[in-house]
Formats: C-alpha cells, sequence, structure tokens
DNA sequence: ACCGTAGGCCAACACTTGTTGACAGTCCAG
DNA sequence: CTGGACTGTCAACAAGTGTTGGCCTACGGT
C-alpha cells in the first residue's frame, strides 16, 4: 500500500516542507504565513496549496512527529530517569524545528493541543506503564513527567529564559534525572 | 504624581480590559482580533483605539500583572518548596485568565516572551536570591523551578492534558513541592 | 516526432485585520 | 442657557490573508 513513484516534485515538496518547518517554529501557526514559507522555498504560494491543500494541510505534514521513544525492556530501573532527560535533550536538539514548532503550536492552535495530547497518549504512555510498578498510576506519573520536560523546553528553547538557556546540558540531566526518576518511580506521596 | 480624575468612560474602560483578558486567554494575541473584543464588551472597535491606542497598547494593559511573590522573611527553610507551589497554583486558578494570557501570547510573541523575561527577573529572581544560601547560583536554581512551574501550568490549564487536569490540586503540591525544594536548596549536583 | 500530463507562475478573488476620520448624542462648567 | 469637551457609532480605508483558476512551459512515454 506504500506505493513510491518518484515525482520530478519531490525536491519542490522537501524544500516546502523544510521552509514551513522553519517559519512554524520561529512564528506559531497564525505567524507564519504561506506567503512567507514560499518564499523561503523559492516558489509560488500556490505550489503550497497544490501539493498540500491548505495551510492545515500542511501544517499536519509538518507535525508529523515520532519521538522515538527507548525500548521499555532495555532501561535499567535506576537510571531510567537519567535515560529519559538525555533522550528528551537530544530529541529536542537534533530536531528542533519540528518539536518547537509542535509547542507553539499547541500553544496557540486547538487543533495543535490536540495532536500534542495524541502523541502523549500514543507514544509516551505506552512506555510509562511498562515501565510503572503500578500501571494504573501510569497516567498520573508520565503526566507530571511531561510536565518537567514541557517546562524545561519552554524556558530554554521557546522563551529563552537566560537562566535555562545558560546551563549546560550536563547540568539539565543532572538536576533533572532525580526529579524524573522520582515522578516515575517514588511512591504515591 | 498619580492623579485620579474619575471619567464617565471607566465602566466601558474596565469592559474592554475584562473581555480583551478573555479573548487574550483563550485565542492567543493574533487570534483574538480587537472586533471580537469589543464585541464582547459591547461597543465599537473604535473605542478600543481611542481608549488604549492600539491591540499592543491594549495588550500592554491587560499583561501588567504582579505575582504578590510572597515575603522571603517570613518563608520557613523547610518548607519553602511546598509554600511557593501552593502559591503558583492559588495564583494561577484565581487569576486564571492573566496567566493564561500571559503564557499563550509569552510563546507566540517575542514582545510577549520578553514581558515573561521581565516578570521572571523583577519578581522571581529577588526572592530566590534571599532564599538561596549561595546567590550566585540563585539563577539557575530559579530557573529550573519557573520550567517546572510553567510546565505544570501549561500541560493543567492550557495543553489540558488529561492525567495532569485529573490531578487534585494537593496531590499536585505533593509531588511538586520535593522538587521544588531541591531545586531551591539541594546542592549543586 | 508528438502529445498528454505534470510542474510552475501570474493575477485575481473574497475576506479579515488594525486603524482612522467624520459625525451625532450627552454631560457639565461658565 | 450655552459652548466645549467627552463618549460613542458608522463607514471606510489600506494592507495582508488563504485560496482559486487560467495559462504557459517542458518533460517523458509511445
Amino acid at each position: 500500500m506504500a506505493e513510491k513513484p518518484p515525482r520530478r516534485s519531490d525536491a519542490t515538496r522537501t524544500a516546502i516542507l523544510a521552509a514551513a518547518r522553519e517559519r512554524f517554529a520561529s512564528d506559531g501557526y497564525e505567524r507564519a504565513t504561506i506567503r512567507a514559507i514560499a518564499k523561503d522555498a523559492q516558489i509560488d504560494p500556490s505550489m503550497v496549496m497544490r501539493y498540500y491543500g491548505s495551510k492545515e494541510g500542511l501544517f499536519d505534514a509538518v507535525l508529523d512527529v515520532d519521538l522515538r521513544m527507548p525500548d521499555p525492556q532495555r532501561l535499567r530501573p535506576h537510571d531510567v530517569g537519567e535515560a529519559l532527560v538525555d533522550h528528551f535533550l537530544t530529541l529536542w536538539e537534533e530536531n528542533n524545528g519540528v518539536l518547537t514548532a509542535l509547542l507553539r503550536v499547541g500553544v496557540t492552535n486547538p487543533a495543535g493541543a490536540q495532536r500534542l495530547q495524541g502523541i502523549f497518549r500514543d507514544q509516551v504512555l505506552p512506555v510509562a506503564q511498562r515501565i510503572c510498578p503500578d500501571p494504573e498510576q501510569a497516567p498520573a506519573r508520565a503526566g507530571l513527567i511531561v510536565s518537567q520536560m514541557l517546562g524545561l523546553a519552554l524556558a530554554r528553547y521557546v522563551l529563552k529564559l537566560p537562566p535555562a538557556v545558560a546551563l549546560a546540558r550536563e547540568e539539565v540531566v543532572a538536576w533533572l534525572a532525580p526529579t524524573v526518576q522520582r515522578y516515575l518511580t517514588a511512591p504515591h506521596p
């Protein structure tokens, strides 16, 4: 069902996608105009419509994100916190644009918020349920972890609060790892 | 220098301000249109311009926020974490609109981000510097605390992640208090 | 060589936005 | 009573938005 007829316009398609990712990440949904994206990709605005249907279609194509969550089997219980924090930091830095765009749009656009909820439900929750001693507590614990990770990303990559930006990557891991570890495995207070 | 000539239009002014607060909170800066705000306040859009100059002027007037940070002198070192978490939760729930608006706009609008930075610098940092044993570490520690508190607000009040919404207020305090306490007073890892 | 088809650009549409100026009612000081 | 300032409404502007359809070009299979 996955056919791959290489089209002559693939270069243009990916150029649009790359430009859109950058614009959405830096400007948010409303301020990222199709005209600006098209200019960045050096094509006509109408091409965006032809290839992605609408602005929301383009936005959907951009935010097709895979958190590449680690295999719960391979995580050692005693350093799972550090592993998770490190994983999220890597994820955010490597493919900065997409996650920042996702966060920005999730905050402004209702559809974006639901997209984020879906990612949490489909990618984060299952991992938490396999690690938690009591799977029933998994949602709450996962929610707490996400609140800390998203909060850090918010302060560091979006709001750019000076102290959050100044922290070295290893410092962030050293500070957050115990928090995540506790949210995940400590007894319910 | 603070003159208070009671104007006949004060009712309208506050009506505009209230409507703007709600609209900015629920829609963000770009989607909150002056026309919608004016309709909510049951007046003409041009009145907004007359009384607040421009959309950004109105936005400035709305986001004049005071965190009412507690007096550092009165905080007991052993439960400062709990006190801070409780304070921020109260703040957010009482005065829901303004802070949600601030967060939403801070994420989308560069001016909003700087406004948030200013609040952090002027209201949060000074308190942290009086509590921290080593004032030089205060910015980093305050940044970490803010990342956790903003992250929780983001998940609970903006994105409305189900697990973060489902948590009872006391549970949130019980989970976050030790985190904040550690960020504030634990030795640098 | 040929012709259907896909890639691309241009100009325009319909709509919404922030913002402005002219005009009418209303209050109060003189 | 009267004039001026204040409060409010209406209509319009200029700019920018997503989106559409028509037209030209150039490839690629037959």
